[in-house]
DNA sequence: CCGAGCGTTCCAAAAACCGGAACGCCCATG
DNA sequence: CATGGGCGTTCCGGTTTTTGGAACGCTCGG
């Protein structure tokens, strides 16, 4: 529906995700429009200032319009507050990088995030999109959708490192597995070396809102120390949405809601 | 151009905009659309993921996905960290309320800002924006920019309160003046009871790229206050901008560049 | 039980979009 | 200096997409 628009979204993507300013052609080519086409798009975001266009060069970045439109949004998650505490405990226990991100459709947003304090290598950025069934928070959040969510998340499994599940029943399986320990594991499945760790946080409604994890590289992640950590992240997990109202039940990693 | 996107954007804005969850016929109302083109608009949002709609209410609200989408911009800014000193140095020197903004077409975005120590009410949000023709910081930029630049934020000027100058000549004095004296000021011209005070950033190719500024009620404002304010703000801004390799030619306040 | 209001779907008329073609500009190359 | 390719931009007729009134079913309040 409203293909005009669809078209519109994508370009704006396109230069998000770019690093540096875009040309028509550049454009074009990366959306699959044509030149003539990409180029109206383009002016229409320029009129309404969400892009600017260097005089020179004649290639499109965006403006802080875009950021602007959005950000309103994240002072509203009353969550984000309460749930830094916990990322700095987290971060301080155990010396990793950790995160905060929500669910949004088959990606994990990452809300907020600490350095490790070893590493200068870092593989998330606050802000950033991650597709949910190859990452930790994703799968912890994952686990506890209702089915068609997780059916709708599995189907668009897709390859991004040699250890990527994309075998459908594997990662229903890897999804019941996470239910039933309560904690979620990524070894390496979206950025080759990057492993995860991950809990679900559930609100006052015992709804999954949010999910906070540890990442490193997979030098640091022994099975021994996942087993480790996953105990140290179930707890903080636990406490975290006690003190969003969440009531225990849900959380010692049984069924669906 | 592209209709169909500049209303998608609108509906966009309009959910932005508003506090709460939005249903397809305030929608409709607020953008002047018939109700089932509203409907469209916000299906092809919810399908894209920057809308979710609430399972009862059927109303929809904007995720965080908007907000990712802007979200590398502000890191991006390479004068904001340097930028954020001064305002601090402001903030603990004036104990007002400080804000570093940048124009994006006729209005300012306001990207950083630091709370009054005495006051509670606050005009001001980080991301909010504003007309640049009757704020402060919006002023100092403008006076800065080409004629064409000037005249187009001054033809869409409209009153907000009584002390809005929306007379083209008087707007446009109130700029020469601007440039020359070196500050910009704004008298409750925006939101009731709040003025404020503003100078330029420029950057090394001396180009005015931001403003920082003061504001506070009306009560904490005399004509005095403003000048000795002023003094200590041309001073900073001067000082911030050949930090960022501006040649101080410029910022004496003369004319444009 | 009825009526109003709202979300959603449908469809033919109408408008907007599409993309090939053409123009002019800039730059690299012969 | 001439030439040609690449690119941004504009134009316009054919066609697809969008549009918005109408209709349906649902919910809620009277």
């Amino acid at each position: 529906m409203d293909k005009t628009l669809v078209k519109g979204i994508h370009v704006l993507e396109t230069i998000a995700a770019s690093d540096s300013p875009m040309s028509v052609s550049e454009v074009a080519e990366a959306c699959g429009l044509a030149r003539s086409n990409a180029h109206r798009v383009l002016s229409t975001f320029l009129k309404l200032g969400y892009l600017s266009q260097d005089e020179s060069t004649r290639r499109y970045r965006m403006t802080l319009r875009v950021w602007s439109l959005g950000s309103r949004l994240v002072d509203r998650l009353d969550f984000k507050r309460e749930a830094l505490a916990f990322l700095e405990r987290l971060n301080n226990e155990t010396g990793e990088a950790t995160h905060l991100s929500v669910l949004n459709g088959h990606n994990v947003i990452y809300i907020d995030k600490l350095e490790a304090k070893h590493a200068v290598r870092t593989f998330t950025r606050i802000g950033g999109i991650a597709p949910a069934f190859c990452v930790a928070t994703g799968r912890a959040m994952l686990a506890y959708q209702n089915d068609e969510t997780i059916e709708d998340a599995i189907a668009q499994s897709t390859s991004f490192t040699e250890n990527t599940i994309t075998d459908h029943e594997a990662l229903r399986e890897e999804l019941r597995l996470t239910r039933l320990r309560g904690y979620a594991v990524n070894r390496g499945e979206w950025r080759g070396g990057a492993y995860g760790i991950a809990v679900p946080v559930f609100s006052a409604t015992n709804h999954v809102i949010a999910a906070i994890g540890i990442s490193a590289p997979a030098e640091r992640m022994s099975d021994d120390r996942i087993e480790h950590l996953a105990i140290l992240l179930k707890e903080l997990g636990r406490e975290l949405s006690r003190n969003l109202g969440a009531s225990n039940a849900l959380m010692a990693g049984s069924s669906a809601p």
